[in-house]
DNA sequence: GAGCTATATCGTTAAAATACGATGAGCGAC
DNA sequence: GTCGCTCATCGTATTTTAACGATATAGCTC
């Protein structure tokens, strides 16, 4: 149909309050692990890429950094993981976006320090 | 003189606003540097206890924390040269206190993202 | 001074992170 | 079907982190 179809891959963000504590020490385990997937240059700059474009990129992402393509991956398994980014395959590449549920978690954790 | 001299040792907060960038490849170092610094469950704790206790403590926090003296103080390193805490040796203890500059500095950052 | 306390640093070990190239799996085009 | 493209995973080497006990340093108190 169009020539241009958006991959509208990326869900719409969630906007159900968080209700889980801001403290105490599942709040302790959570903020470490969000912090330490935000914790390399490289994973910054890839959530920066993926919050200026709003829809999702893919690969362009390795275009943007200097580094290798695997590297790039494993980078985005690690902020995947964490809850960060979230992946949807669309047909032979792979779209990512920003799970702003998670996002707002770290802002509230960062926040309630 | 007094006999309970509080040891004064975390300087009043320096208000001064921040004017560095919220973005950009170094604030992208920057907030890597100090996400990295909170990515230890021992640390975030650290951090509580620090904010929690406003006057600062010094070795309690060993006690807090079930790590060897050894283990703790490498954690409170970390903190320090991530800028996120300050020591100040007060006699034959050292106490510790949040550096509030750098903790604001890690939320503007992290709600820029 | 000697002895005690509190903390930092050293040396070591084990585990995890980071990076890469190579390989594999999935999908579209032909 | 085969080819080509995109991306994830594997295997590996190097570096860094995390933890500990042991030791050194610095400052009180006597």
């Amino acid at each position: 149909m169009s020539d241009a179809a958006p991959p509208a891959c990326c869900p719409p963000s969630d906007d159900r309050p968080d209700l889980r504590p801001i403290e105490g020490d599942e709040a302790d385990q959570e903020l470490a692990a969000l912090a330490k997937a935000v914790g390399h240059p490289a994973r910054v700059q890839i959530l920066r890429l993926l919050a200026r474009r709003a829809s999702c990129v893919c690969g362009e992402i390795v275009d943007e950094l200097p580094l290798a393509q695997s590297t790039v991956s494993q980078h985005l398994k690690v902020l995947k993981d964490a809850g960060l980014i979230r992946g949807e395959i669309d047909g032979p590449r792979t779209c990512y976006c920003i799970d702003n549920r998670a996002l707002r978690r770290l802002k509230a954790l960062v926040g309630g320090l």
